[in-house]
DNA sequence: TTTTTCATACCAACCGATTGGTATGTAATG
DNA sequence: CATTACATACCAATCGGTTGGTATGAAAAA
C-alpha cells in the first residue's frame, strides 16, 4: 500500500509550480486542471481541496510569479546604497540576462494571463493589473530618485516613463517569443537605455550594431 | 420551410468577422466553434464545410485582421508624396486614434494569438510572426527613407527601431487593456515620438507636462 | 503513556456540460 | 445531372467540478 504523505504546504507549492510551468507554455485556458494535477503528482480531489476553483489557482500562480520576479529584480530594486540611475541600468541588465536563459523563451505569466483573461475574468485582471502596478511603482521610484540626484536634460514624469518601460518589456517578450528571437528583446532594451540616457542627458548611443552593452557608470 | 440562402463568400466573411469579435474579447481557446457559429448565424456543418478546423479559421481571422490593419495604416504607409518622417508621425497619430474608439479597448488579434498560441501551434505562430514582420517592414522602410532624406543626429538600424516600435505598440495594447486605461497607450506613443525626434535630432519634448511629484513606494 | 477524538489532507470514481469534429441528408446552383 | 452550400444529429473526448469516503496526525482524554 502506498504511503500517504501529508504535507499540505508542499502540495500547494507543487500545484502552483506545475501551474506556472504549464501556463507559461500553453496559456491559462489550454491548461487543464487534470494536466496540472498530473504534472504535480496530485489527484484532482486534492486539488479542489486546496483551491476553490481553477481561477483561485491562477491567482496563486500570479502571486508566486510576482515573488519570483521580486527576487530576480532584488539586486536592482533593494540596493539602497547604489546610485538610483545605476540601479536602473542594473535592472535593465537583469532583464537582458533573463533573455539568455536556455530553459525556454523569455516570457511572463502576468503578461500572458493579462492578454488572455483581462476582458473575461475581472478577478484575474485585477491581479495582473496590480502586479503590473507594483513593478511600475518600483521603477517609477527609481526614476524619481534618479531625477533628484541627476537633474535630467529633459523633464519627464517618472510614472509615465515607468509605464513606457513596462509596456516595452511586455511587448518585447511577446514579440520575442513569437519571432523566436531573444536577441530582439535585448536590442529593444538597448534602445530603452538610449532613451533614458537621452532623458538624463548622459552619454550613450542608440546602438546600431549589437556591440558589448555599454554599462557606463551613470 | 425557411428559405435557404446560398452565399458562400458572405458566409465565410460572417464567420471570420464573428471570430474576430469573439477572439478579441475572449481569446482563441475560450472561443468555441459553437459560439462563433451562433454569432455568425451559421450552423456548424456549414462552418466545417468552409474551414477544415478551428485552426484554419484562426488563420483566416489573422489574415482578415491584417487587411483591416493595412487599411487603417494606409494613409501613412501608401502616401508616396509625403515626407517619410511625416508619414511616420502620421502613423503614430493613427495608432493614437485607434485608442479612442468607443467600441472597446484597443487590442490586436495578432498580439493576442501570439501570446496565447505561439508555443503551442506552429502554424498560428508562423502566421502571427509573418504579420508582425509585415508591419515591421513597412515601418522599417519608412525609417530608412526618412534616414536618407533627413540625416539623423544618431545613427540607427531602421529594422531594429521598427521592432522597438512594434514591441512597444503590442505591449502598450496589452498593458492598456489590463489597466483599462487607453490614455496610457497614448502617452507611450508620445514617448516613442520623442525617441524618434531624438534619433533624428528634430525638436521634441519627452512629455507634454511634467506632472506632480512622484511618490509611491511600497 | 496509551487511547480516543476529530479536523483535515488526500483519493478514485464519477457528473453534466461542452469541446472540436463527423456522418449523413437535403436543397440550391450551374 | 453533378457539385456545392448548408442543416441536423450525433460522437468520443475532455472540461471544471463534486461525490463519498479513507488516511493521517496532533490534541484531548483516559
Amino acid at each position: 500500500m502506498k504511503k500517504r504523505v501529508r504535507d499540505p504546504e508542499q502540495t500547494q507549492r507543487k500545484l502552483v509550480a506545475a501551474a506556472i510551468v504549464l501556463i507559461l507554455r500553453q496559456g491559462f485556458h489550454a491548461t487543464s486542471v487534470d494536466q496540472i494535477c498530473a504534472e504535480a503528482g496530485v489527484t484532482k480531489g486534492s486539488f479542489f481541496h486546496h483551491f476553490a476553483n481553477k481561477e483561485a489557482l491562477g491567482l496563486a500562480a500570479i502571486a508566486a510569479w510576482a515573488k519570483i520576479g521580486r527576487d530576480a529584480y532584488a539586486p536592482a530594486w533593494h540596493d539602497a546604497v547604489s546610485d538610483p540611475l545605476k540601479r536602473l541600468h542594473r535592472m535593465l541588465e537583469i532583464m537582458s540576462q533573463l533573455t539568455e536563459r536556455p530553459e525556454g523563451p523569455c516570457v511572463c505569466i502576468v503578461g500572458m494571463m493579462s492578454q488572455e483573461m483581462a476582458l473575461q475574468d475581472e478577478t484575474l485582471r485585477d491581479a495582473c493589473s496590480g502586479e503590473l502596478l507594483d513593478w511600475n511603482q518600483e521603477v517609477a521610484a527609481m526614476l524619481a530618485a534618479a531625477k533628484e540626484k541627476h537633474p535630467p536634460a529633459i523633464d519627464f514624469d517618472p510614472v509615465e516613463v515607468a509605464w513606457f518601460l513596462n509596456s516595452l518589456w511586455q511587448g518585447s517578450m511577446l514579440v520575442g517569443k513569437t519571432r523566436a528571437e531573444p536577441a530582439l528583446i535585448r536590442r529593444n532594451l538597448t534602445h530603452a537605455r538610449a532613451y533614458l540616457d537621452h532623458l538624463f542627458g548622459t552619454q550613450g548611443r542608440a546602438s546600431r550594431k549589437p556591440k558589448s552593452p555599454s554599462r557606463s557608470k551613470s
